[in-house]
DNA sequence: ACTCCATGTGAATATGTATTCACATATTAT
DNA sequence: ATAATATGTGAATACATATTCACATGGAGT
């Protein structure tokens, strides 16, 4: 038997064990069976825990929401110029989805967006403030002279969604073929390029 | 007992059948019995045009490569400006989304990366000849004076494809709740501001 | 040391899914 | 018209998954 934990613990371990499950096999393969393994205990103790699977994907779909998109709006908040502001926001993006590929995967998996509609719902609003906080910084550039003049701020700021989204796809359905990093810096140089 | 069709006939429909099932389900739910019911047969007849799961899905992938993605190299060759044939393909594209909101569910999901190699080997190919041929499209249009001339071909393409699978992301999600063509249409008169 | 309770576990249960099989029926060739 | 063949189907099989249950165990408070 393993050792014994607090359930405020237990249910850390199994949503973190939950979100490298997607990252390595994908929401598909994200069965109580392949959690409970990848954390290390049987599966009946993961009810100990949470009540069921809606539970889990609920509170990995919290941890998504608050620990990685909550971010963007603390950079735009702050006092740097806009473009500034948007580089960061862009490369912390694509550094979280690095470290988390599990994250894309669950965000934008049919899944939670036909069978999960509460959870689906909740990361839609996360990300409709996620695509108003850079249309704010955008508009901020343009207003500021930083950035071309007849640019659409919230058009822009979905194409630029579209480029982080797109790389990341790339990337994951590769298998992390290629190096996210390098690749998302060419696109961000070529971007301002774009927008200024 | 439903009228008799012949193998060539009933591989079509089952194939149509699975690529509805995918648009209005999602891949989680592209089980036999959903495909069977969808083409208003029963589960056992499926094995009898096809041999299993595997080949429905190679079958989807061959209808979504040849029918769908093959489409952009017949534009790119045409004899028209690299800008207006860029929009046609960029329209056209949307367009086949809108009508089959099945095929990026299909292309993009986590089962045909990770469960069906040898299906997603052979789309990345063709995702891969898509990106090319829409490269060579920019970079012609940048040669020919009509885009900006530090432009980056290849990153160009990849925004301009992020663009479009964000934008299909955010319609399938939701349901649909949003009018595709319109909302694309914006997308693309900002890009043009961008890229010219 | 003892009791209580939260935590841990193997075995059962129920449901869903892919696939096979024996049999039924329509179409085609002779 | 009849035989042969292709197509259609309900029932059976095998396996995976979510969930529950009865029982085990270790630590906290007395």
């Amino acid at each position: 038997m393993i050792e014994k934990k607090s359930t405020r613990v237990r249910k850390e371990e199994i949503v973190q064990a939950a979100l490298g499950v997607v990252g390595r096999k994908g929401v598909r393969a994200l069965t109580i069976s392949a959690i409970a393994h990848s954390a290390g205990m049987c599966e009946a103790n993961i009810y100990r825990h949470f009540s069921g699977k809606d539970e889990i994907f609920a509170a990995l779909a919290e941890f998504i929401g608050s620990e990685v998109m909550g971010n963007a709006a603390a950079i735009a908040g702050g006092s740097r110029k806009p473009l500034e502001k948007l580089e960061t926001i862009y490369l912390s993006h694509i550094a979280r989805i690095a470290e988390h590929p599990g994250i894309p995967r669950f965000v934008f998996s049919d899944d939670i967006h036909l069978e999960h509609r509460n959870i689906a719902d909740s990361l839609a609003l996360r990300i409709g403030n996620y695509i108003e906080t850079i249309t704010g910084v955008i508009a901020a550039g343009v207003a500021e002279g930083e950035l071309k003049a007849g640019l659409l701020p919230r058009e822009t700021a979905l194409t630029l969604l579209g480029m982080i989204q797109f790389t990341a796809l790339r990337w994951t359905i590769s298998n992390a073929s290629f190096e996210i990093q390098p690749e998302a810096e060419k696109l961000w140089q070529n971007f301002i390029n774009l927008i200024r």
